[in-house]
DNA sequence: ATATTTATGTTTCCAAGGAAACATAAATAT
DNA sequence: ATATTTATGTTTCCTTGGAAACATAAATAT
């Protein structure tokens, strides 16, 4: 096996097992709440106007997952919608107050990740980082580049059919 | 957002972005086949001995999950099972003739992704290969120590709790 | 030698998410 | 100004995969 296919590869099983891992943790602490939900939850908490588009786009999800997650978050009470005077269109997403009660307890969880996987950065160098990010910056760009090529919405695959 | 952060969001995203990429060429080219159906495989054609077990812990999925998974490839005459004189228990899987097409195939298009992404991979040199490559090993086998302490068997994570 | 525990694989039931069709608003073209 | 196209969100139907219970074989303990 190649390098190339190695970094890719051990990146890969990388991700898998945090997924595992920090999933497990998490819906142990957030007892009574899925990965996916406050997953949802910390996007709405941190970006400005969050709508099912964006949460799509940005979780490789379609439309209609996310405007089925986010109507199960509205009806637990933990997001509420909004809309801008000037646009009948969009709709956006808040936390309500118990929503950001979740979004805290998310976020020490999330501190207590790095914590917990500290002993792995510390020892790499800021020039390796470096490396590492303008790796990930290039392929990212070219993976872009080719998804233009393809014509593929990521929000909603089938809509280029037409 | 810190580097650490950073590094792990963009393989994630670069990773997404990927598997978007490839499933959506591979269901174009090898019309009639599910990704997860081509990756299985894939990991037959290379592995030696496959069992539901081994599928199992590569994928990150359950093995009732591969079970199913095994079951329709042979129901679709792609793989074959076969066992050992000496062990009733487990039971192995093979390419059929069939399946051994659609591998080749894969093969083709694997090349046709490595050639795609080809001019990203050309402007690394050996030593950020390494560099990335030292970063993904420590860190997977940090979380590996972390998985062993949670008790977690990744193939079915429900048994643990008996 | 027998009992207990562990490993492997399967099945049933259920939830999450994709595909496609749809509704409506906004943007753009004519 | 009106028609057409595009963007956004929702719904229905269906597939995939996880959870849990189960069956059986192998390994281990007694």
């Amino acid at each position: 096996m190649n390098k190339e296919e190695q970094v890719i590869i051990g990146f890969r099983d990388l991700l898998n097992k945090m997924v595992w891992l920090n999933k497990s943790k998490m819906e142990e602490s957030l007892k009574g709440y899925k990965s996916s939900e406050v997953h949802c939850i910390e996007y709405i908490g941190r970006n400005e106007d969050p709508n099912v588009t964006k949460l799509a786009e940005s979780f490789y999800m379609t439309r209609g997952a996310i405007s089925k997650l986010t109507k199960k978050l509205i009806e637990k009470g933990i997001i509420e919608s909004y809309q801008k005077p000037d646009n009948k269109k969009e709709i956006y997403f808040r936390l309500t107050e118990q929503g950001k009660v979740i979004f805290n307890l998310h976020e020490d969880l999330h501190n207590e990740f790095q914590e917990r996987d500290k002993a792995v950065f510390e020892q790499i160098t800021e020039e390796q980082f470096d490396i590492m990010l303008s790796f990930a910056e290039k392929y990212n760009r070219h993976l872009d580049a080719e998804i233009m090529k393809q014509g593929i919405d990521i929000s909603n695959r089938n809509d280029f059919k037409k």
